[in-house]
DNA sequence: AGAATTATTGCAATCGTGTGCAAAGTGTCT
DNA sequence: AGACACTTTGCACACGATTGCAATAATTCT
């Protein structure tokens, strides 16, 4: 490998006025400056950031901790926010902590040690699990940016999305369809007053309309998404609609409703949560709350730039919120009783 | 930032002493290590990798060049890499190069400068676009595989999915079903011998099928998916099945046939190809071709790691084919006049 | 006891850059 | 011609680790 040092024997100077002459520094005459960067270019040479990170104590890079990237909402996020850091300049480190966030730790420690100039983490339900580390990146001063809502942090930056707002949003919009029975199906007890299923719920309540623990499905995997179904068809007045708690289950309640030859929307209606491009994939067209995730992923990356280059107009800490919209599309119809 | 040097004089010994105690080397009195790593441990230190990779030449980071990962095929990729990745011990800096691969230059250019001890370059629709750099990467010895076929590759290190022996596959599959009037709806002109569209016109020549010109769709986005559907309905005589390119384009196929009011597989059948998650979202079900991601990702990393640790059986370039499966599900049936 | 061996430790160089400072060179002005 | 300012260049150190080698201390052997 090609070092300054080489190209500064064959121009005859020294490998400062290299470092320079490539740094585009006014310090050089021009005619050498030339003659280097041509030296340069021909002889292939490329600069060697390890040391440059070493010397200049900074390594344009930013890690993204996210816990995977099977599940469609990441990889939604991950080409966003690359995109952004590529724009302002930064490499992305991808860090995956797992689906339990089980490696969140060793993902931060990693970071870490390579010097990253910030650090993008994303909690997902298991909340945050590396809370010590966190607040040791923060007490040492590293940018560290937070997205999804978790309790006591108020001393570190946050970017969220006000899910509660989008399920009440939700919520409104059935009962305005005039669906009184609803069913919703996701994962283990929610995160509280933060939660999609917080507010979809507060918003039945709101309408009188009450929660029966038969209507509330936890489910994960496919097949508890199977039986879940299964079980709410069978009870003696099944729900006319069902929340499912994102889109990728909502596709597989659609596809377990068409295998009970149940359609939607004329026999059920079904929303989800997130707009990810599987909602307009599949059949029929989803109803869902959307919009959140390019700004949650703008101001999640403008934050930690502002944070990296101490631009940022305050050096409090943030806590960003961002409000979803409802997306109409076609998997929502009157329910069938009133028809 | 807590250095060597810190704990050292913690201590009351040299940088180097702690150095040695911090790799657990047998040249360090065993009380005086334990003391090294206590402190340190207590003093939360952090080894500095960038200077770490500066002295020894090496980053344990592999660089992962996929164009997007808005396309659903690439996160199960880069999920799959990540994991066999994090199980060797190295970091993942991940690259994306564009929907149009525009950018693969600068990706290279960047995790050469990065100094990544070897590279994951995946190509697309476009093919190689940074040859040069390739080439100058393979001739500077940094490990480098390429997956996906590409022409001038001889001399490169390759693992590629037969492509043609899946589109031969799915194409035998429909004949089976009694499917004669078939439609393959797609990306441009296709990339040859090696590319699913060739192996499924190839199955139906064999078997004396016409290959007519207006049962040949190109399409990318939505928009064009949706004027081809239209375009093949309004046919004097449509065809009976449908062979989208890609299962993100059978998923969209679907709905702008369920738009028209044409039932699959009852009325029209539709296959896709690589068996992604969404394949088992949608409904109905999609027969497609399958499992060969796992293995090439398997073997993308495997390879790449004999070859930075130089423990590949033989030095001669590799090129490794995986041949993928049909997955028999729901989309398919015999054609309506049959019936 | 003295020599030889072994166990520990520190010194110093190195990886490839960036940069403050001194030195040398060039040109201008009085 | 000499003083001065300005341009251009190189020296040398620093960034934070690793590691060969020499030096010292501790132990064993004859």
């Amino acid at each position: 490998m090609i070092t300054l040092e080489d190209i500064a024997r064959q121009a005859g100077v020294s490998h400062s006025t290299v470092s320079r002459a490539l740094a585009d520094s006014s310090l050089v005459n021009s005619d050498t400056k030339n003659r280097i960067q041509l030296l340069a270019r021909e002889a292939g040479y490329q600069v060697n950031q390890v040391a440059r990170n070493l010397k200049t104590r900074s390594t344009r890079t930013i890690g993204l901790v996210v816990p995977e990237v099977s599940n469609p909402y990441y990889p939604k996020l991950v080409q966003l926010v690359a995109d952004r850091a590529r724009a302002a300049g930064y490499n992305l480190q991808l860090q995956l902590s797992g689906a339990d966030q089980e490696a969140e730790a060793a993902c931060l420690a990693s970071l870490r040690e390579q010097r990253a100039d910030g650090i993008l983490l994303v909690t997902a339900e298991q909340g945050l699990v590396a809370r010590e580390q966190v607040n040791a990146l923060a007490a040492a001063g590293v940018p560290l940016i937070l997205m999804g809502w978790v309790e006591d942090t108020e001393h570190l930056d946050t970017v969220t999305g006000d899910d509660a707002k989008g399920g009440y949003a939700l919520a409104q919009h059935l009962i305005s369809l005039g669906h009184r029975r609803i069913a919703t199906l996701g994962k283990l007890p929610h995160r509280g007053v933060h939660d999609r299923l917080f507010g979809f719920n507060a918003a039945l309540e709101a309408a009188g309309i009450e929660l029966a623990a038969e209507l509330c499905i936890v489910a994960k995997t496919d097949a508890q998404v199977q039986s879940g179904v299964a079980q709410l068809l069978a009870l003696p007045t099944p729900p006319t609609a069902i929340f499912a708690y994102q889109d990728s289950l909502a596709a597989l309640v659609i596809g377990h409703l068409a295998d009970a030859c149940v359609s939607v929307p004329q026999q059920m209606t079904v929303v989800g949560f997130d707009n990810l491009d599987l909602a307009s994939y599949i059949c029929p067209r989803l109803t869902t709350i959307g919009g959140h995730i390019e700004p949650l992923a703008t101001q999640f990356v403008n934050l930690l730039i502002e944070r990296i280059q101490k631009t940022a107009p305050s050096t409090a800490p943030q806590h960003l919120v961002i409000t979803p919209q409802l997306v109409v599309r076609k998997s929502c119809a009157t329910p069938r009783e009133t028809k």
